[in-house]
DNA sequence: CTGTTTTGCCGACCATCGGTCGACAGTTAG
DNA sequence: CTAACTGTCGACCGATGGTCGGCAAAACAG
């Protein structure tokens, strides 16, 4: 079947440029020709690998929820590290894809990329809040957490971290950072239901 | 200045029709040539009123926003109401602009308005934050809620409730419903700091 | 009253976009 | 050899957001 490979491959090429152009020039700023130009197929090449452009979208944003999802998972299943780090950790390795040239952090212009935004946080919540039901369990079991509605609390903290930190939906300066990520760890903390204070060693777990 | 006046009727008719297109049809949904139809006007006025058709939309949605900050000062101020009612109708009296025809309020399809939905979040958060913090911190003095970093409570509540609730963004079917908002309303009082169940009795408010 | 400027409006026109389609080579199968 | 399938091409299409030069009536100036 090199053929079919062959079919793949050239799937995979679309995928990887769309991928990207979407993430650095945002959605709806790429043109379905940016892309014919830097994979150099026709349009019809396109178009016979996907419906629409919307199509490679919701493949990219599953690719790129399921590349976290691999994520948390490996380092959910490292019982060597407490409970709570690895809570922390695992949310935090959601989405490192969204960042620009990471020398231009600063001062750099957020393209603004909503259906992006909108779609991978909607998919994002969906595949995440299972793992991370399993693990908030297994705190409870151990008497670290408390709290009565587990799955309703980890949709809302996995929803803060992302529009918090991740999305560009605030755009605070960095003497304000500080304070947001503190208030967010102490929120956490209420709403596990942790002892107080118990989350305070991962701020400088921020860049 | 009649004709001054006259102009300005002619914007607010373009953005009434606007805003009634792009709450039921979606931004991206509705073509600037289906808002001169209804307006009866041409390509040219439209542009000559607004310089794209973004424009339009930013402008609505600072009126929207606008109008739910109103709202949640009248209810604010009503000292006669126990603190933490206003505080919740503040909440909930915003943004319900977005529902559809009340009719087919069941099995609709939720239309996708990314771009919309994004700008509104991030203009109601800057606008209504600066109101409730002043409502929190009196809750704060009359030893009702104890917390940390109101400003950042704030902003998560006010993003959660507006992302859980009014956003297109969760789709749960109407039996997870009453769990979702025993969660919120839990989680709440934790991030708000007051006594457990206080407030429970908020449930019934939701529809 | 007359000339001039401003305000509001018109609609033909344009570039570009996402998407379609018929044709056609190269490979595989019968 | 023929038939069928796979992958590719690019001219073409309708729709969309946006532009532009012109036009009429009101407002203003002398």
């Amino acid at each position: 079947m090199k053929t079919v490979k062959e079919g793949e491959v050239r799937r995979q090429e679309i995928l990887m440029v769309a991928r990207e152009l979407f993430v650095t020039k945002g959605y709806e700023q790429t043109t379905v020709n940016d892309i014919l130009k830097i994979v150099d197929i026709a349009k019809g090449t396109f178009y016979y690998y996907f419906n629409s452009k919307e199509e490679v979208l919701a493949a990219i944003i599953l690719d790129i929820v399921e590349e976290g999802a691999k994520r948390a998972e490996q380092i959910l299943k490292d019982k060597s590290v407490p409970l709570i780090n690895r809570i922390m950790m695992a949310i935090m390795a959601q989405s490192p894809e969204f960042e620009g040239s990471e020398e231009i952090r600063d001062e750099m212009h957020k393209v603004d990329n909503a259906k992006l935004e909108q779609l991978y946080t909607k998919t994002m919540l969906k595949r995440m809040t299972p793992l991370l039901e399993v693990a908030v369990a297994e705190g409870v079991a151990a008497d670290l957490f408390h709290l009565d509605y587990p799955r309703e609390t980890i949709e809302s903290i996995l929803l803060l971290g992302h529009m918090l930190f991740d999305c560009n939906i605030m755009d605070w300066g960095m003497t304000e950072y500080p304070a947001k990520i503190q208030g967010f760890l102490a929120n956490m903390e209420r709403m596990l239901g942790t002892g107080a204070g118990e989350l305070k060693d991962f701020l400088q777990m921020f860049a």
